[in-house]
DNA sequence: GCAAAAGTGTTTGGACTACACCCATGC
DNA sequence: GCATGGGTGTAGTCCAAACACTTTTGC
C-alpha cells in the first residue's frame, strides 16, 4: 500500500444506491424516486443516501430499504437481521463525472422482495413508484411516458446501475434459490413459475418445470395447504426451503 | 435520496485492494506485499493504494496492478486498455473498525495473471511475493511460515477480501473462458486443465477434458504448433478464442 | 523398449424437451 | 358441461462420466 498521510487523503463522499426489484403483474419492476433537488430535479432515481460515519456499508442499504419500503432485509452477510426482502451488494460506481457536484462513490445494492401494496416515500405516491424495468431501460425513451411524468431516463448513472442489476438477479435466480425472495412466504409452484417468466421474459413449459423444482432437493418444502386462487385445481403451497444454491441450475431457455 | 448538503457530508478515504492471482508448480497464488508501516507492520497484505482525486476505480486498480507487476490491465470495463492480465471488480469493503486509523471504503479488485517470473516491488523481492492461497488462507496459522517470514494472517480484512476473491476466480472459470488468463499466449490443452485442476483443488480426466474445451465453440482456436515441453507426444498449442461465457459450462466435480 | 503425455472411440446413465394425458376446482 | 390451471407419464435426445485404446515423442 502507498505511503499514508492522513491529511493529505482525497476526501469522497460514499453513497449506497439501491436496485430495488419486485415482480408485479407479470413484469420485472423497479423502486424509483423522483428527485425533489438539483441536479436532475424532477427526474426519476434509485432510492440511496449517504453512509453514515459509523455504519457498515451493508446496514446503510438495510436502513435505506427500511426507509423506502418498510422492508425488513435479510442480508446474508450479517445473519438474521429480521426475515423480509433479500439484499446483497451489487457494485461500486466511481466515476469521477459521475455526480457533477462533487466526487461520489456509490456502493449500489441489490435488494429483491415481494410483491408490496404500494411504495411509501413520506406517503407521497407521487414521489416513489414501481416501474417495469423495461420501460426505464428503453435505450430512446428510457424513463416511462404517460401521467405526465417526466420520460427522461433515469438520474445520474442510475440506468447503469439498474442494467447490472437486472442482469445480477436473471443470472442469480438460474443457480440460486433467491426467485422465492420475488414471492410471498407461501406460494404455488405456478407463481413461482411465472416468477421466472417475468424476470428471464420467457415462457416455461409448466409441467417440465414443476418436476424440476419440486425435484431439487431443499428447494421447496411443501407447506401442506392449498390454495385456489389462480383457479383451476387446488395448487399446493410450499415455503422455501434450506436449499440456497441450486445443482443441477434452473435452465435459461435460449435467445 | 436524502437531502444534500456538502458541507455535512461525512468524508471517506477510498481505496482500491488488489486479488492479484496466478497459478505456480500446480497451485494457486496471490501476490502479497509485506507493510512497511503501523499498523500491521511487518506483516503481509494484499497491495493496493488511495483512489486519485480524478481517477476512475478501475484506473486506480490498473495503475495500481502495473506498479506492483508491471502487467498491463485488460478491464473489459473500458475496453482496449491493452492486453495483458484480466481485471475485474470484485467487491467493496467498508466495515467503520476495518482500519484502525480511520473510516477506509475498499473497492477491491480481482486480477488473474499468467505465471509471472517474480513480483518487483521496487525490486525487493523481500517485500512482495507469491503465496499459495492455500497458505494464506489457513484458519489456524494464517499466513505461511518458513524463511523467517511472519505467520500471522495477512493485515485488515483481506484474508476475507482473499478468500472471496478466490471464490469469485472458482465459480467463474466455470461458465467464463477466463482460464486461458492463468495461461501464456499459447498453451496446450493439458497445461490448461492443470490449471483448473489448481484452482478448483480437483483432479480432471484429461481426455474428457480435452474433448470438452475443443468441442465448445470460440474457446480454443489452434495456433498452428505444437509443443513438447510438456514431455511425452508433442501437444498443439491455442490461444484464447473469442468466446467470453461458455455454454455449456465447465462442470466442477462435487465435493 | 518403456514411460509419459496427447488424443479418439465407445458405452452407459442422468437429465432435459416435448408432448399426451388425467385431476380438481369455479362457473 | 366446460374452461382453467395443477400435476404425472413417457419417448427421444443430448451430454458427460468412465474407461479402453492408439499415437508420438524423450530417454
Amino acid at each position: 500500500m502507498a505511503p499514508y498521510d492522513p491529511s493529505t487523503f482525497p476526501p469522497f463522499a460514499v453513497t449506497v444506491d439501491l436496485v430495488v426489484l419486485t415482480v408485479r403483474r407479470h413484469a420485472l419492476c423497479a423502486l424509483v424516486v423522483r428527485r425533489g433537488e438539483t441536479p436532475f430535479q424532477g427526474r426519476w432515481a434509485l432510492p440511496g443516501g449517504f453512509v453514515r460515519t459509523d455504519e457498515d456499508l451493508g446496514a446503510a442499504a438495510a436502513r435505506e430499504l427500511a426507509e423506502e419500503t418498510g422492508l425488513c432485509a435479510h442480508d446474508p452477510t450479517t445473519p438474521a437481521a429480521g426475515n423480509g426482502a433479500h439484499l446483497e451488494q451489487l457494485a461500486t460506481y466511481g466515476d469521477p463525472g459521475r455526480d457533477p457536484r462533487m466526487r461520489v462513490v456509490s456502493v449500489a445494492h441489490l435488494a429483491l422482495a415481494p410483491d408490496l401494496p404500494a411504495p411509501r416515500a413520506g406517503g407521497d405516491a407521487n414521489s416513489a413508484r414501481w416501474a417495469p424495468v423495461e420501460d426505464l431501460l428503453r435505450p430512446e425513451e428510457g424513463g416511462f411516458g404517460g401521467e405526465g411524468e417526466p420520460s427522461a431516463s433515469l438520474a445520474f448513472d442510475h440506468a447503469r446501475i439498474l442494467g447490472d442489476g437486472v442482469e445480477r438477479a436473471r443470472s442469480k435466480i438460474e443457480y440460486s434459490s433467491l426467485a422465492t425472495a420475488f414471492c410471498p412466504p407461501e406460494f404455488t409452484v405456478g407463481e413461482l413459475r411465472r416468477v421466472y417468466e417475468a424476470v428471464w421474459g420467457v415462457v416455461l413449459d409448466p409441467r417440465n418445470f414443476h418436476r424440476k423444482v419440486t425435484g431439487t432437493p431443499g428447494f421447496l418444502v411443501p407447506s401442506g395447504g392449498t390454495t385456489t386462487r389462480q383457479g383451476g385445481r387446488p395448487a399446493q403451497l410450499f415455503r422455501a426451503g434450506s436449499a440456497t444454491v441450486l445443482n443441477p441450475p434452473m435452465l435459461r431457455p435460449e435467445v
